[in-house]
DNA sequence: GGTTAAGGGTGGTCTGACCACTTTACGGCG
DNA sequence: CGCCGTAAAGTGGTCAGACCACCCTTAACC
């Protein structure tokens, strides 16, 4: 950084300013909580407007790259893509939003992780599944919430949990959904036997109980 | 859309602007290609400075949601999230684990979109997915992307195949992932003679060929 | 040394000016 | 009446400037 922005004659200043921004992070090795330099620096370094330099930062600070904090400056932020994907999957779900999709989505998430989770189930962790389905004071879609949401912990992909964890919020602003209570049950049994071979079928077998169908 | 801005105290304006923007997209059901208010008129009704309605549309438009264009204005796009991948890639590529976590899941979704295509599959798509391992003009990726998008098409799971697009994009600024060829040969063998069962093994035997390793 | 207030710097928001480009409207001519 | 050219109106694009809310640092006072 030290020049004007490039204008290309097809490029809007602020995209210039994000490039410049960019290779200013990459320059001078920016890790999470590192300061940028002020806006007004920006604009006089790169000889743009201010309101330019706002542009470009509002931009990554939708993606969660940075984060601004007034009085102080602004700060590059620990990169959480999946703040992302949620913004991006709220249109993307939305263009399919046909319950069947939806549905079917989640499903497959919550089987393979299911059977991600298979090796790394141990007594302990039947103890915890098993006292999540004889809890009274949980619904049927909390549970369903609880239970998956553990497994998903224990697939240990992140980037799976998150998609799921969109699907399944987004899916509540449809109706709630779980699995019959049989199913939960057969599956911990399924791992307190050591089955692997038989979640898949499990999955195929049980059809979602649909809330709105009650 | 006709009330000004909502500002929550930790909202800043830019981002009730973004929110209103949405809820107008949702309640006059804009497609593809249709006209949003201009800047000016935004601004009045949202009572909101045009600089800030600028910073949310700026924001959408590097989400690759809008398109602006000078004297025209502001269009919904057919979304394409081609810059906000760009953008994200040089962050995404810091963490290893995360990388991780995006092949798996990326493979877990090829894997069920070609058992959910299972079914419709006839002789016609055999013919067309054999053409494209035949096709010495094509590399690799190409191929890998090809096949697959085809797959997911006959999938008819929209949302899976947004999902996995939106994942093979992220993967393409890490490097280019394809299986080895012998792979596409057997799953389309598999279709070929009706052999369900032995899809999921086949993409269990197979690991990805990571390009950056050669 | 501790506390408080002031000063300087930060981002946040808005207004206004002007430019480049596109679309629409109007007038003149055939 | 239709077409063409020009001007006006409308669009986004950029910048400067003003002022506010907040934060941090420094200086002054007890």
């Amino acid at each position: 950084m030290g020049s004007s922005v490039v204008m290309s004659s097809k490029q809007k200043v602020y995209q210039g300013v994000l490039q410049k921004i960019r290779q200013y992070i990459d320059h001078q090795h920016l890790m999470p909580g590192d300061k940028l330099p002020s806006e007004r620096e920006l604009a006089d370094t790169l000889q743009a407007g201010r309101s330019s330099v706002r542009e470009a930062l509002r931009a990554m600070e939708l993606l969660g790259l940075i984060e601004t904090r007034r009085g102080e400056g602004t700060f590059l932020s620990t990169y959480r893509p999946y703040e992302t994907v949620e913004l991006l999957s709220s249109f993307i779900l939305k263009e399919a939003r046909t319950r069947k999709d939806l549905f079917l989505a989640k499903k497959i998430l919550e089987k393979e992780a299911a059977k991600l989770a298979f090796s790394r189930i141990d007594g302990q962790d039947l103890d915890k599944l098993e006292h999540l389905l004889h809890d009274s004071l949980m619904g049927p879609t909390d549970r369903h919430v609880a239970f998956f949401k553990y497994l998903f912990a224990k697939s240990e992909n992140l980037l799976l949990a998150r998609v799921w964890q969109l699907m399944e919020e987004f899916s509540h602003t449809i109706n709630k959904l779980y699995y019959n209570k049989v199913f939960y049950i057969e599956l911990v049994q399924l791992y307190s036997t050591k089955n692997y071979q038989l979640i898949e079928p499990l999955f195929d077998s049980f059809a979602i109980v649909d809330d709105q169908m009650e």
